[in-house]
DNA sequence: TCCTGATAAATTGTATACAATTTAATTGTA
DNA sequence: TACAATTAAATTGTATACAATTTATCAGGA
């Protein structure tokens, strides 16, 4: 009919931002413990591989502007978790890199992964579908 | 290496929160002239096909609770598309109907799911097969 | 009927997000 | 070298989200 189109069920980004929202809940009673938000624990799997970017890089990484960035960081820096710096070389942007705590999050972070894969309820074939889907999508917008 | 399941590349969480962000910063384009905002969008949508229910009942539809309905159907409210009412069967209940305004903006809205798909490099089969997986992941939490 | 437990919204507090603007620094160019 | 355009963060304002608590109402049993 002619509003079919318009029915929950016939739009793809529901189920894609349910989801979402879900799978954040999902890792909440694993980053309670160490301390960290969702968020927080992207920023940090970020880190924990390049040691130090600027503000901007971090964003295009993680899709987030410096209006959502600028606070976060500020807290994580207040938690002692990072350092933000004025880049010398041009001192428009700030560097953020690790603390010593923040090097050593890694450890109490590294089971997470697993605990979460454990929480869902797709294949290993069918969450690499879905990544590859993901990624097809992020990749032209 | 031991460190390689923090990759950012290899959490599906990461592409399937952005990918989420992404396509809800699609819709402001098409929602803005309209007056709505995504979330109201999505709420516009059960009230289209339902015509009269609950908060209780509009959020498990969304999978959103009242701190998240409550303000925001005050607004839509106040801008005219609905009307909140006690329930008189149970006093404890509100329920969520549309004013003659909220129904006509359905008119205007059937444009935006054909524009939309016109946006995402998805094939109509890995739309359809993006659409099962996260139903499967949504199902079972 | 009275009281306890359950339920539905609303409220409070915290944390994201992002558009738009502002501030400070840099770059390219006449 | 001035200076306009650009760029990176920060700021401001608005809109979600959700956990935890509160308030009002309802339901079931002694």
């Amino acid at each position: 009919m002619k509003y079919d189109v318009l029915k929950l069920e016939n739009q793809l980004c529901f189920p894609l931002y349910a989801a979402a929202k879900e799978i954040v809940k999902r890792y909440k009673p694993y980053l309670d413990p160490i301390g960290l938000t969702y968020t927080q624990y992207i920023v940090m799997l970020v880190l924990w591989e390049k040691n130090a970017l600027t503000v901007k890089e971090l964003g295009s990484c993680l899709y987030l502007d410096s209006g959502t960035l600028t606070p976060l960081l500020k807290k994580m820096e207040a938690d002692g978790l990072i350092i933000r710096k004025r880049d010398h070389e041009d001192e428009r942007s700030v560097i953020i890199s690790l603390t010593e705590q923040g090097v050593a999050l890694r450890d109490k972070a590294i089971e997470i992964p697993t605990k979460l894969s454990g929480c869902i309820a797709l294949s290993g074939e069918e969450a690499g579908t879905l990544y590859v889907l993901l990624n097809k999508l992020l990749g032209q917008m």
